[in-house]
RNA sequence: GGGCCGGUAGCUCAGGGGUUAGAGCACACGCUUGAUAAGCGUGGGGUCGAAGGUUCAAAUCCUUCUCGGCCCA
């Protein structure tokens, strides 16, 4: 006998809702809703007069498409700001764009040459028109795909570095170092690429490996106070630029390095032997003899390397320490020529002296290394500049002066060049050979770059910030031999301030005290940027470039002071905000300086890019274009990358003009791998493109998967790792769909009070409140990894696997008007507002889709705030008797499981569980609980004994056709259980 | 090469001296066919990157190594 089909008469969830997303098309769908609401001006207005949340945006380069490191960077910024909207606050979003810089002007100069242009034939200001509109469209591009992204922001009125209010603001803050007296020309080793004639930056330098000569030098000893015995024995250095000899000025050791003097036959004593070599004439073997000096640790592999017949290792002349070398002097192998070479070169203790390799001697060419320059300047040694802009020595150095290759030429320093065959001619070269390592390259020419130091305007570290300071240029041209003048007023150089910056108020001191009160997320970014802040040199702000903004400096031909005055400076504000950086022109110096004009130098370098971005919290926050923000930032949001970047510019240049750090506290995160933890790079193949992700998955699933990361750390994505967050979105989507379902037709009309629901949904409730505290929690830790976890832990566990589950009965089978399935209604409707709230900072699509599904009428949900969660639902002790019973449950399932596979049963409806224990507390505590219904089994019995058990068998009860259930009560005829008779017929 | 950071199940993550290392997903098997390209249950799966050391006891603390990352050279 059929039973009769019930069907109809159960109440099924009820949604148009599809259970398939298509969010690749959706998504575009609910963007153009919102663009044309201004969704932004309307959260605006929502908020207006609340607390506000100022968040500043850090500005992309303006170059190319975006790419991963974008979209978690931005989707990470999104979250921040929706989160803290979600709790009431006011959280303007203002993106911008660095615009200037060289990656632009090479792209601009790429097209010139596609042309066949000269760049330089280019008028200054056409070209930088280009450079501007480039940057302009790639602003445009990375705006249409961060919106599409779901970044709710200013669009309409985002920042650029290039606007000219933010180029007369960036020269504002310039001037105001210049007033403060915080900047100097000095001359520094910059990476210099002899062939294109151009300092680089760092980013245009590439690393190829390649092989050197490298040679080993013996510098005479011609004082030792410290040892004596020393005096006509040969320091030995060791370097791979045999060029740089020529500009050698001094010798660095190290104090705890031990040193060992041993004897060196004359190499050409051991080319004597080989046929057709003329022994070293007219020498005896005294004469072809030298006591050389070197690190002991390093003896041996000199000897096995380098200098095998030559070196007798067997017997030690003379042992000692580094500190014995202090106050030596030595002369340079080319002594004889006189002039610079003449002037005695001092031993200078180092501590970036090693014993890894050479020989634990350090040759010292302070035009050349950035060890030798801040070395020698400690000790009053300045660069002599002796090789020019194009790579070759000047026509006027005494040796090689005039030599016509350039000096990264192999043949200039190879073994039989002209440098080492004049130092064997002086019996200096104790070795020659090649080297492989690996060195710096030019990016674009593909050539060897070398350290050349050439004036510069840099930003003291280390220089008390007081009154203004006239300060003075080094003079362009030094003569060969002459003493160069340094700015008396210059800094010290790096590894100084410890000794001579402690307590004045330096910038360097006050960025270490903005560091220390600054919130740091993850908390070692502090130790990260505060060691580099400890150590880094002094700023080198300028640039030889030509798109960027200019240092708006004159400097007095005479006196190499830079002009400060006011009014002059007030005149270059004015002139820049109406024009932008094409204001600095000849025209308008004479215009400023009349007939004064020929007496200043007017600066043509243009400042680092890093200086933009260092004011960007001035033009931002400060200048008033964007009222609803306020001065510091609450927070600063980049990758780890920023803790040299962006976070140390706006550090210096705040402490610099303000005295702290324009932010509160800062947010960084890790970087995105590939889906075996490497490196994304175009060669690899392994790029993951978020634009492809969003077209195949959605920006949802983006998003999701980026709030799913532990983003403080390297993270991973990839085809498998996507894949699980599409499952994670179905399962969240699922229970959307089911919750809308479930509420279709409810009204306020059939609410029931709290105090009125049975246990399950007080406990539900209950559950709320805890995760709601615990979601505001991660809230305000910005850990978003925790906040997406504790909602699908909820939606998986409490709601969907128990709940839910258990409830469906009362869902369908209980009568419209019944308490408990108007109780459960209750809850549902109050669970699907927060869950809707809770993920729509998360899936800002998605929520915004069930939300309209749900209302179709009603303004977005983004608007909505934090759920209202009474903390009164929280209730210990029911949470108490839930976890009593859930174990119950568990360990109820293993049994039934066993039942099941036995094929006793098939659904648990049928079967019935017996309990017995011990624990009379636990039969108390589960007293006013429905366990049958909690358990989904026809029924449970406790009963008290002395031994612990569970029974489960076959419940021989009949099953309602119409809710399923196996009941005492079920009509034989009807085949309706009481409730369900009730439902139907009543 | 230097500074800093990291490596726990196939995946995303918990656990930071103390029972047999957890969760969700994925996978396998089963139930249900009234969330159905859904829902529920059970299960398998880990030398906690490797090796030494400290300790009664180490995924956890120390050292070295290795792999990977960021920054710098």
């Amino acid at each position: 006998m059929s039973a009769p089909d019930y069907r109809p008469t159960v109440f099924l969830p009820k949604t148009d809702f599809p259970m398939k997303a298509g969010l690749p098309e959706k998504e575009p769908q609910i963007l153009a809703k919102w663009q044309a609401a201004d969704l932004y001006a309307q959260l605006r207005a929502a908020r207006k007069g609340r607390d506000k949340f100022i968040y500043h945006d850090g500005p992309p380069y303006a170059n190319g498409d975006m790419h991963i490191g974008h979209a978690l960077n931005h989707i990470l910024k999104d979250a921040v700001v929706r989160t803290q909207s979600l709790l009431g606050k006011d959280v303007p979003y203002v993106p911008g764009w660095d615009c200037h810089g060289l990656p632009i002007e090479w792209k601009v100069e790429e097209a010139y040459r596609a042309k066949k242009q000269n760049k330089d034939e280019v008028p200054a200001k056409e070209f930088r028109a280009e450079c501007r509109a480039y940057a302009q469209h790639w602003v445009n591009v990375q705006a249409g795909q961060l919106q599409r992204l779901g970044i709710n922001g200013d669009w309409k009125k985002p920042y650029l570095t290039m606007d000219f209010a933010s180029e007369a603001t960036i020269v504002s803050e310039l001037l105001k170092f210049a007033e403060s007296g915080q900047l100097y020309r000095g001359a520094k080793p910059v990476m210099w690429s002899p062939v294109e004639k151009t300092a680089l930056a760092d980013a245009e330098v590439e690393y190829h490996d390649i092989t050197s000569t490298q040679i080993d030098v013996a510098f005479e000893i011609v004082e030792a106070p410290n040892a004596p015995e020393l005096v006509g024995a040969y320091a030995v250095i060791w370097t791979t630029t045999p060029w740089t000899i020529p500009v050698n000025q001094g010798i660095a050791y190290s104090e705890d390095v031990d040193y060992i003097c041993v004897e060196h036959l004359h190499p050409e004593l051991i080319q004597s032997s080989q046929p057709g070599q003329a022994p070293a004439a007219g020498k005896s073997l005294k004469e072809r003899t030298k006591r050389v000096i070197v690190a002991a640790a390093l003896l041996e592999q000199i000897a096995k390397e380098r200098m095998p017949l030559g070196l007798k290792t067997d017997r030690v002349l003379w042992r000692g320490k580094g500190a014995d070398f202090a106050g030596a002097v030595a002369r340079h192998p080319m002594h004889k020529l006189g002039g610079f070479f003449a002037t005695p070169r001092p031993f200078l203790p180092g501590d970036f002296v090693t014993t890894d390799q050479g020989t634990g001697l350090v040759h010292m060419a302070p035009d050349h290394g950035e060890d030798d320059f801040a070395l020698c300047k400690a000790h009053g040694i300045n660069p002599v500049f002796a090789v020019e802009a194009d790579g070759r020595y000047r026509a006027d150095w005494l040796w090689l002066g005039g030599e016509a290759k350039n000096v990264i030429n192999p043949n200039l320093n190879a073994p039989d060049g002209p440098i080492c065959s004049d130092l064997k001619a002086a019996g200096a070269l104790l070795s020659a050979g090649p080297f492989a390592h690996s060195y710096p390259h030019s990016w674009r020419s593909k050539k060897k770059v070398i350290f050349r130091c050439t004036p510069q305007w840099f930003v003291p570290m280390d220089k008390p910030i007081g009154p203004s300071v006239a300060l003075r240029a080094p003079p362009p041209h030094p003569k060969n031999g002459e003493d160069v003048a340094v700015p008396p007023q210059a800094p010290l150089g790096e590894g100084d301030h410890a000794q001579h910056g402690g307590g004045a108020d330096t910038l360097r001191a006050r960025a270490l005290a903005a560091i220390a009160a600054t919130h740091f997320t993850p908390d070692k970014g502090r130790n990260r940027i505060g060691s580099m802040v400890e150590g880094r040199p002094d700023w080198v702000l300028s640039r030889q470039r030509a798109w960027g903004v200019p240092i708006t400096l004159f400097v007095d031909r005479k006196t190499g002071d830079y002009l400060v005055d006011k009014s002059i400076n007030q005149k270059i504000i004015e002139r820049f905000k109406a024009e932008g950086v094409d204001a600095w022109t000849p025209e308008f110096a004479r215009e400023l300086l009349g007939d004064r004009v020929d007496q200043y130098e007017m600066i043509t370098d243009i400042l680092d890019v890093w200086f933009d971005s260092g004011c960007t919290h001035a033009y931002v926050l400060e200048s008033g274009r964007w009222p609803e923000y306020s001065w510091p930032a609450d927070l600063y949001l980049e990758g780890s990358d920023q803790h040299r970047g962006w976070f140390q510019s706006s550090l210096l240049q705040s402490c610099a003009t303000r005295g702290r750090a324009p932010y509160k506290a800062i947010l960084t995160h890790g970087f995105t791998m590939d889906a075996s933890g490497r490196k994304m790079s175009k060669s690899e193949g392994n790029v993951i493109n978020p634009l492809d992700v969003m077209k195949t998955f959605g920006a949802d699933i983006l998003r999701l998967w980026a709030l799913s990361v532990d983003f403080t750390e390297d993270h991973r994505i990839g085809d498998e790792i996507l894949k699980g967050v599409a499952d994670q979105y179905r399962k969240l989507r699922n229970t959307f769909r089911y919750l809308l379902g479930a509420l279709d037709g409810f009204s306020d009309a059939e609410r029931l009070p709290v105090a009125e629901m049975p246990a399950l949904e007080r406990w539900v409730l209950h559950r709320l409140a805890v995760l709601s505290g615990e979601l505001k929690a991660a809230v305000n830790a910005y850990d978003f990894n925790r906040y997406t976890s504790l909602i699908n832990d909820f939606v998986q566990n409490d709601l969907s696997a128990f709940a839910m589950d258990v409830r469906k009965d009362s869902l369908y089978c209980d009568a419209p008007t019944a308490p408990t399935r108007r109780a459960w209604r209750t809850v549902l409707d109050i669970v699907f507002h927060a869950l809707t709230r809770w993920l729509a900072p998360v899936l800002v699509f998605t929520a915004e889709e069930v939300w309209a599904t749900r209302y179709p009428d009603a303004q977005s949900v983004h608007l909505l705030e934090w759920p209202e969660i009474d903390a009164a639902w929280q209730d210990a002790a029911l949470d108490k008797q839930f976890t009593l019973a859930r174990k119950l449950r568990e360990e109820a399932y293993l049994k039934l499981e066993e039942l099941r596979r036995a094929r006793k049963v098939g659904s648990f409806l049928e079967a019935r569980v017996a309990i017995t224990t011990a624990h009379s507390d636990r039969i108390a505590a589960l007293a006013g609980l429905d366990l049958a219904e909690l358990l989904l089994v026809a029924e449970v019995a406790i009963t008290a004994g002395d031994t612990e058990s569970l029974m489960v068998e076959k419940a021989d009860l009949a099953k309602c056709a119409r809710c399923w259930r196996h009941l005492p009560d079920v009509n034989a005829e009807t085949e309706l259980c009481g409730r369900c008779d009730a439902v139907v017929h009543g």
